[in-house]
DNA sequence: TATGAATGAGGATTCATTCAT
DNA sequence: TATGAATGAATCCTCATTCAT
């Protein structure tokens, strides 16, 4: 019965290790050439056939929302992490936006959006979690008089989504060598005081998640 | 044949009218649905059959080409009307950066870039020009002490890029949007002094270039 | 422009003989191999690629769909020639039931039915007058004492349909040798007197478009 | 070692119950989807895993050809105990086709022919019994003058086949509602006398067979 | 032996591009 | 020259069958 369980358990052992593979190389297959990159040269990448993909994951869409849901999670870890290790709440508020940034956040905000079901309950609790840790460290920030008052929670998503997404026709690499300076420069246009009146009005996580 | 002369003057007007009503379809389809947008669909918004539209553009490179070029010249002539009729030199700087953005740059860039022929010498003379005056304004905020002084033009126009770019998984007109704050709130960032010290190197427009 | 319009029409032409030659030919691979032959393999016969195919047909359904309604009008023509061309009844009726197998209703109708839009108006009037005639043919049999009083509409069709399917595993000739027997053998069946009582009760043609 | 031979034959007793399983989940599959519903549905619906099915047959033919001639033993039981039970010939006919259809020989048929090793010994031994026994159901008849004498075994089979057979688009439930009427309205044509004259010559088993 | 997983081949469909009128 | 139509290559996805545990 041992064996018969070691054998069941391998068996899954392999059948994860495909699954987490096929994952390791879509992520990497979106960073690079985006949501409609070729299932098929995902399945390659990851050293598997491009049937067993669809074994683990029925379609573009669950492969997508998995990896998403992954980036996700990996985001917020670092935005609770900063609430809690960084006394400063604008040194906080910076570190988190970097380390979001190298989770390349951006380019894969594309799939957070192409095509998630967004009312799906696991969806829904992790949106609530990243915007519950990120809004804190606004707030925050914003007490301690170190952030510019008339800027929102989907403000700062954006641009962090926009600034680290690949710059088109351009290899992955390069991307890596200017987001954190353009990251930089956006949060210090973010400090108080603020240096110009914005036109608009604040961008809402409300406002990021409907877009 | 005074006849058959009119006749041909007048396919060729109409050739001309045809070429123009693609590029506008063009532009607007790249902007709304990206570069992989079917040469059908450009097509049959422009009015016009498909193999018209291979008989104006060899393929969808040269269509990308010709777009992207319009737009490349469009934001020379506003950084070149910013920089003749803006005395201050960082509302210059300014000025270009908000109405490059209404040129829809962003969502433009990445023609830009994608499989752009970058010898053939109207492109070459193209950015030689655009590098030219983004550099005078450049030069004349970092000269006036408005702007400061460790981001290159490379930085600048990266961030136009990215900012602009439609948001992902977002209807079109949403990004605008966000897209005049965030340059604000970056534009901000870049002025002196300096709020923080950046990681790496200005971005020349050489580096823009050779991504 | 009388050589445009020549053109024009003679392109339309061209494009009408391949859709006809996909048409009969999809009659052809339907009768022969079912619901599910491949489309390629339907195009190929046809003679064009299968791009063309899906030109002239958005997917199997639309093929299946003219296809049958093809078919139908053909039956319905042979029901109506029957009527008016036929003084005795039931020979009226006989002479429509071996005509409908010659349009081999029976492989056809499993096209009739597997994901056919019943509520398209053309699909509905053509029901609409099939069943008309095939209800006078029967009424005017039954009246004239040939036809036992027991039997339904869709008693009949059900019956044509089944006995002129393919018979399984068999080449498409063969069910020809077989058919005008059974037809004629349940035909018989169907004189008055009724030579036995049937369970049930008579099929209408509701039954059967419902089914 | 007692262990383990009673782990070997309880191993035995339990694939015979695996393989009995998937049987009856093939023939109602094949009933209600054709004779090509995935094997893996079928494997599903029998509770066991894919490759099990494999493991009890090399590949598709050799189950349609198992569940098949399950099929034509029970139909061949029918027919002999109508020659033994029903002292009545055209009596033990009609019980016969009857009971036959209700074994859904007209859904499996399709199977019986596709692909069946017709040269199998066993095979040939089965049609030979059945041939015997429907043979004598049909002489008895004729030679009790209530069986036209034109038809042949084939004309039969064929016919309850046909009318047997899932009707094309329809729920399976179905087809049982008209089945018995229509089969019923056949024997009724069979009856002697013969109401009209057959085209074509009686169809024999061997015409069947060799379809 | 039984199983879940892996795989490759095949069919449906789309789209860039070429052809014929 | 402008056009609708034709085409083949590429992609998604399914399924029969094999493999490894």
């Amino acid at each position: 019965m041992a064996t018969a369980e070691r054998k069941a358990q391998s068996a899954r052992v392999d059948a994860t290790r495909n699954r987490e593979r096929i994952i390791a190389a879509a992520r990497e297959a979106f960073v690079e050439h985006g949501p409609t990159v070729p299932l098929d040269a995902i399945a390659h990448r990851a050293g598997v056939g491009n049937a067993t993909l669809y074994r683990h994951f029925a379609d573009r869409q669950e492969l997508i929302h998995v990896v998403a849901s992954y980036s996700m999670a990996r985001i917020t870890e670092q935005a609770e992490a900063a609430l809690d290790e960084e006394p400063d709440a604008f040194e906080a508020l910076r570190r988190f936006v970097h380390r979001a940034a190298d989770e390349r956040v951006g380019a894969l905000c594309s799939l957070l959006f192409e095509g998630f079901d967004k009312n799906d309950p696991h969806v829904v609790d992790a949106r609530l979690r990243l915007e519950a840790a990120v809004t804190r460290l606004m707030d925050n920030a914003r007490e301690s008089g170190e952030l510019r008052p008339d800027v929102g929670l989907g403000d700062l998503m954006v641009a962090i989504t926009q600034l680290t997404r690949p710059v088109a026709g351009t290899a992955c690499a390069q991307v890596e060598r200017f987001m954190h300076r353009h990251l930089q420069l956006f949060l210090d246009g973010l400090r108080a005081p603020a240096r110009s009146e914005l036109s608009g009005t604040a961008v809402t996580f409300e406002d990021f998640e409907t877009t």
